[in-house]
DNA sequence: CTTGTATTATCGATAATTCGATAATACCTG
DNA sequence: CAGGTATTATCGAATTATCGATAATACAAG
């Protein structure tokens, strides 16, 4: 009975992944992440949200280890920290944004 | 301006999706059905939920439309019915379980 | 050292999720 | 139709997530 590692202990971690990831705001911000690496004033211009919970939803992701951020002059950059929720992110823009007909090849918020 | 479907909107059914399945429980009972369709008594035995949690989950991921059921005999049958919600599980198995060297080649409950 | 900008943290209120226990419903068997 | 099993729905309480507004901190420029 060793060999069973609870079946439900192995899902924990990933049910977390998925909450934390399971918000609009935390979704776009990782999926515009795992393009480039960019800044939190970026993400609020590129992403129309506003400052306070744009960082609060970076600091949710931040605790989840998802993305991790170093500052760089005045501004702190963001990147994706996890390789696993990168594959995640690239799997959900196959599954949702490349099968339905969308203009825009990728999740890419006008440019910045 | 009516070609910005707003991604945030994009966003939404994926996050909803992702809730939907961000929760142990309901996550090991999608991978148990995205291998094959089960009954809610299987269910509950295979992978030890009490009973009114399961139903309870098990009415999210309806509403949710990630699974349907049939009746089959005193049994109610249960069954992924959302090929994108396959999809997931399926790239969550590979990005969680294939990686890390787990005995069991799949999230297989025992058997049923 | 002072000013201005970028970023993070805190507070309070509201809403949503979750869980155990229990009741109600649907179906098969005889 | 009665008895037994399988499944679903409901209730109340506790925990957690979310949001807007505001305050606090960190850094760069002059």
């Amino acid at each position: 009975m060793s060999d069973t590692p609870s079946l439900h202990d192995r899902a924990l971690p990933v049910a977390d992944l998925l909450k934390t990831l399971a918000h609009p705001a935390r979704l776009v911000i990782a999926c515009a992440l795992a393009e480039q690496a960019r800044s939190v004033g970026e993400l609020e211009q590129a992403l129309d949200i506003h400052q306070p919970g744009l960082s609060r939803h970076l600091a949710s992701l931040r605790a989840a280890r998802v993305v991790s951020c170093r500052r760089e002059g005045q501004s702190m950059i963001y990147h994706l920290a996890n390789d696993k929720a990168g594959q995640l992110i690239m799997t959900l823009h196959t599954i949702f944004c490349a099968s339905e007909a969308h203009a825009s090849p990728a999740l890419k918020p006008e440019a910045v």
